[in-house]
RNA sequence: GCCCUCGUAGCUCAACGGAUAGAGCAGCGCUCUUCUAAGGCGCUGGUGCAGGUUCGAUUCCUGCCGAGGGCACCA
C-alpha cells in the first residue's frame, strides 16, 4: 500500500510541477493525521516559491482521483501536509492476507537472485564466550533471518578467531609450563592468556616468544599444530553449547585458519599491484586518509588484515555475493575501512557492497571489557541466570499448570529467559554502547520478549477457546469501532518494517514495531470482549488471529521462540 | 595530538529533516464474580552548551563541553 501511494504522489508531482520528489511517504506519529502523510507540497513549495497549501489542494484533487480505490479521504493540514486515510475495506482485506500468508506473511521478494554474506558472532578460540559476543551473534542472526525473509540468498559464516599471535601466547604458556593440553578447557585457556599478558607487562620478551610460536604454527610445526587443534576442539565444545542455548546457527564456520594457504596468493596480488611499501621490515599498505595497515609482519607472519583480505577473495570466488556484511563491534571500524579500501584498490569491489555494521560495545560504566585483563562476563553464566529468573516468574504466576509435562516448565523458562536476553540486546539501536548491568538484562515486563511472548500466548488462548477453524469468515463488517481501529491500522505495516529493518541493519526497528503491536492488542483486549462480543465478533477474532500470526513471524525473525501457552 | 561513535525524563532506550519529542523501568493512584493481571487505565517528568542552514532541526553543518572507542607488527 505504501508503494502504491508513494508512487502516485511522485507521479502527481511530476505531472503537475515537473519535479522529482525526494521526500518519502511517512506514517504520521499522530493517528489523527491519518495512515500516511506526505510533505510533497512543502517540498514543491520550497522549489517553486509558491504557497504550500495551494499546492497541497491541487495535489489532493488529483490524488483523490488517482487513488480512489485505496484512499477513503485526503486532508490538507496546516503547513501543507497531505494526510491519507486508507479504506476500511482494504484494512480488512489485509487480515485475510495475514491469514493466508501465515508463517510467510511479511516475506518479500527483494533479493532478485542476489546473495548476501553475513559474517557474525566470530568468537575467539581459547577465550570464553563473553557477553561481548552477544551483540554480534544475536544481531547477526536477526539480519540473516531478515534477509532470507526478504528473498535474498543468504550465507551465514562464523569467522572464528582460530589463528594469530594469540595462539602463540597460548602455545608459549603450554610449553613453558609443560601442561597437558588434553586437560584444558576454555576457562583454563583463558587463564593462561590472562597470565601471559600479566607476565608480558613485566617482561616484554614474552611477546616476542609468542610471535615466534605463532610463526612456528604458521610454518607448520607439528607440535604446535597438535596443541592448536586440541585448543580448538575444547573451545568449540563450549561454543556449541552456547549456540544451542541461543538457538543460533551458521551455514559455515570456516574460521581464520581456513585462509592460511590462501594468503600467499593474495599477498602476491597486492605486491603485484604495487600497493605495498616496506617499513621497519614489515610490508604495509598506505592510504590517503587512513593510517597504514600491516600486510606482512617484519618476521614474515601474517596479520588478521591479511586474513580478512583472503577471506573476501574466497567469498567472492565461492558465492559471488552482491553484499558482504560484517556484524562486528565498532572498535574494529578502522580495520574494516582499511580492508574495504584495499579490496576496492584491488578491483574486487566492482558492483559489490561491503558493510560493517559497527555495533556499540557492551561495556562497564568505566570502559571496555578486556579479556587480556581478565575482565570478562561469561555469557553462559548470564544465560543461566536469565533462565533461573524466568523459571521463578513462571512458578510465581502459576502459569501453564494444566498439561504441563515434566519438561515443559524447563522449556518455557528457557524460551522466556533466553528470549529476554536476546531481546534486550536486539531492542537497542546497534550503534550505541550498552552499559552492562545485571538487573537490566533480565527485564521480563514492559518492552521485553516475555511481554511479547505473553501477548502471543494470550491471543492463542482466546483462539483455542473460540474453536473456529477460520475466524476470518467475516466479510463486510460494519466499520471497525474505536476498540479495533488502532490495532487494525497497525497490523498492515509489518511488511514495511521487515524491509526497513533489513535496509537499515536495525533489528531494533522490528522490536519497536512488535512492542507497539502488543500494546495495541492488549489495550484492545482489555477494552473489548472477544468471545462474548455482541458486535464485530468475527472481526475481533480475526484481529486476534492476525496479531498472533504477526507476533510469531516477527519474533521468529528476531530468533525468539513463541509458545502457545505460558 | 589526530580520526570515529555517542550525549534525549531519576534510570534504560525510541523518534525516514516534519505537525503536540514517544515508550519501558522506577514512583504514586485505580483495575481480576469477561476470554492468561508477565496485563490494562491515569498522574509526575526531557532534547549537554553556543551559533548556522531550513517554511520546519533531537536529526544536517561549525565550534565548545562530556563519555566511549581506535591510531603498525593483538584480533
Amino acid at each position: 500500500m505504501r508503494i502504491e501511494i508513494e508512487d502516485a504522489v511522485k507521479k502527481a508531482v511530476q505531472e503537475l510541477y515537473r519535479l522529482e520528489l525526494a521526500s518519502p511517504l511517512e506514517h504520521p506519529k499522530q493517528e489523527s493525521f491519518g495512515d500516511f502523510a506526505s510533505p510533497a507540497a512543502l517540498e514543491v513549495a520550497r522549489q517553486t516559491g509558491s504557497d504550500p497549501l495551494e499546492i497541497a489542494s491541487q495535489l489532493k484533487l488529483k490524488l483523490e482521483d488517482d487513488l480512489k480505490d485505496l484512499i477513503e479521504e485526503i486532508q490538507v493540514e496546516k503547513p501543507g501536509f497531505l494526510n491519507f486515510w486508507l479504506k476500511d475495506q482494504l484494512l480488512l482485506e489485509e487480515l485475510g492476507r495475514i491469514a493466508k500468508g501465515a508463517d510467510r506473511y511479511g516475506s518479500l521478494d527483494l533479493g532478485k537472485g542476489e546473495t548476501i554474506i553475513i559474517d557474525y558472532s566470530a568468537p575467539n578460540i581459547a577465550k570464553r564466550f563473553g557477553i561481548g559476543h552477544l551483540r554480534s551473534t544475536v544481531i547477526g542472526q536477526a539480519l540473516y533471518n531478515l534477509y532470507k525473509f526478504s528473498g535474498y540468498k543468504v550465507v551465514g559464516d562464523n569467522h572464528l578467531g582460530d589463528w594469530g599471535t594469540q595462539f602463540g601466547a597460548i602455545l608459549r604458556q603450554v610449553k613453558s609450563k609443560n601442561l597437558n593440553v588434553k586437560n584444558l578447557n576454555v576457562d583454563k585457556l583463558e587463564e593462561l592468556y590472562v597470565d601471559f599478558h600479566r607476565e608480558a607487562e613485566q617482561n616484554p620478551k614474552r611477546m616476542e616468544e609468542a610471535r615466534e610460536w605463532f610463526l612456528k604454527l604458521e610454518s607448520g610445526d607439528k607440535e604446535a599444530r597438535e596443541i592448536w587443534q586440541e585448543v580448538i576442539d575444547a573451545s568449540k565444545k563450549e561454543f556449541d553449547r552456547i549456540y544451542a542455548l541461543l538457538g543460533v546457527g551458521f551455514d559455515y564456520a570456516y574460521g581464520e585458519s581456513f585462509y592460511e594457504d590462501k594468503m600467499p596468493e593474495v599477498i602476491a596480488e597486492v605486491r603485484k599491484k604495487g600497493l605495498v611499501k616496506k617499513s621497519d621490515g614489515a610490508e604495509i599498505i598506505e592510504f590517503p586518509n587512513l593510517p597504514p595497515a600491516i600486510l606482512v609482519k617484519s618476521d614474515g607472519a601474517t596479520t588478521y588484515f591479511t586474513r580478512d583480505l583472503a577471506t573476501i577473495k574466497f567469498r567472492i570466488e565461492e558465492w559471488n555475493p552482491q553484499t558482504i556484511i560484517y556484524e562486528v563491534g565498532s572498535d574494529q571500524k578502522l580495520h574494516f575501512q582499511q580492508v574495504f579500501e584495499t579490496a576496492r584498490k584491488l578491483g574486487w569491489a566492482d558492483g559489490r557492497e561491503f558493510v560493517h555494521v559497527a555495533h556499540g560495545l557492551i561495556r562497564f560504566a568505566e570502559g571496555k571489557l578486556s579479556t587480556r585483563r581478565g575482565q570478562t562476563v561469561k555469557l553462559e553464566d548470564v544465560l543461566e541466570e536469565a533462565i533461573a529468573r524466568a523459571k521463578k516468574l513462571t512458578t510465581a504466576s502459576g502459569g501453564a499448570p494444566q498439561n504441563a509435562g515434566a519438561g515443559r516448565n524447563e522449556d518455557i523458562a528457557r524460551a522466556v529467559g533466553v528470549g529476554a536476553l536476546k531481546y534486550f540486546d536486539l531492542s537497542h539501536q546497534p550503534q550505541t554502547d550498552i552499559i552492562f548491568e545485571w538487573e537490566k538484562l533480565f527485564l521480563m515486563e514492559g518492552n521485553s520478549a516475555p511481554y511479547l511472548q505473553y501477548t502471543y500466548a494470550r491471543a492463542k488462548s482466546v483462539l483455542a477457546k473460540a474453536k473456529t477453524d477460520n475466524p476470518l469468515a467475516m466479510s463486510h463488517e460494519p466499520l471497525a469501532s474505536e476498540a479495533e481501529a488502532p490495532l487494525l491500522r497497525w497490523l498492515y505495516r509489518f511488511p514495511e518494517v521487515v524491509q526497513d529493518a533489513g535496509r537499515n541493519y536495525s533489528p531494533n526497528l522490528l522490536c519497536n514495531y512488535l512492542f507497539e503491536l502488543a500494546q495495541r492488542f492488549n489495550s484492545f483486549y482489555a477494552a473489548a470482549p472477544i468471545l462474548k462480543a455482541e458486535e464485530n465478533k468475527d472481526l475481533r477474532l480475526a484481529l486476534t488471529s492476525a496479531t498472533a500470526q504477526v507476533l510469531k513471524n516477527g519474533l521468529t525473525l528476531l530468533g525468539i521462540e513463541t509458545l502457545e501457552r505460558l
